[in-house]
DNA sequence: ACTAAAACCGATTGCCTATCGGTTTTTAGT
DNA sequence: ACTAAAAACCGATAGGCAATCGGTTTTAGT
């Protein structure tokens, strides 16, 4: 994945529908967009594109058009992201992810801690086995 | 600060610069940039200008020139941009946060996990008070 | 008031998304 | 194989924003 991926707006609505519906080609998500938002079906064949060629769409040919499929999950994507926002932001300094998240977490409630920490339980795990 | 904010390069290590030196005008920033990068004082010039009509940094004037100094933490900043990333990617859907960090926990070592609980330990106490 | 320093203005380049019109290629049906 | 429709591909344009500077106007200190 690209260092400093950017995403416009379309894009993200775009991805944000292929996450939902799974593989669908540019008419079908032409046709959802038309009604929320206009904008023509090229408008929307070369925003696949791009996505394609950023790879975070893979493609397949199925009768005469394209079907797109995301290649990355959401949340990797948002990870991804985070780190670019991150790393990318001043090379070293690792733990810059973590300092952050003091500013993070005050939006958080009870629950998010709750799968946050379940999170980090399971990831200690995954260092022990590593270790051994 | 603005939604989508988005830094340039030189941007991101104007405000390192700030951060580790405290104030300083175009002069004394250009100096330092001067060797590592090259460019001209105009150049840093119109980019502190940038960063204070993003709210990012702050000045006063001494003497002739301004003093410029960053009017926000590292991490909140890093924090925010987090935010943008995530929030302004999916409007709805408040765990993506959380579901983007089981992609980022991956890069992570026991001291930090350490950390991060502290951290959400710290949280709990402040839903806990605000609670009562 | 004069002068040097700094701020300000405005133009330019480069990169990227969004947008389409128009042309070429592909595919399905006969 | 031939043709018509469908989809892909190409290329051009507009708009936004960072980076870059040259040149002009302000301003502060003596």
């Amino acid at each position: 994945m690209k260092k400093s991926m950017q995403l416009g707006e379309l894009e993200k609505q775009v991805l944000e529908y292929l996450w939902k519906m799974q593989p669908a080609d540019a008419k079908q998500v032409f046709s959802y967009f038309e009604k929320n938002r206009g904008g023509s079906l090229n408008t929307i064949q070369s925003t696949l594109e791009r996505l394609f060629k950023k790879d975070l769409l893979g493609r397949e040919k199925s009768g005469h058009a394209y079907q797109y499929y995301p290649k990355v999950e959401r949340h990797e994507l948002i990870g991804q992201l985070i780190k670019n926002v991150t790393h990318d932001f001043v090379s070293k300094d690792e733990n810059c992810v973590i300092a952050a998240f003091s500013s993070i977490s005050e939006d958080l409630d009870e629950q998010q801690l709750d799968k946050l920490e379940a999170m980090i339980e399971q990831q200690r795990q995954k260092l022990q086995k590593n270790a051994e």
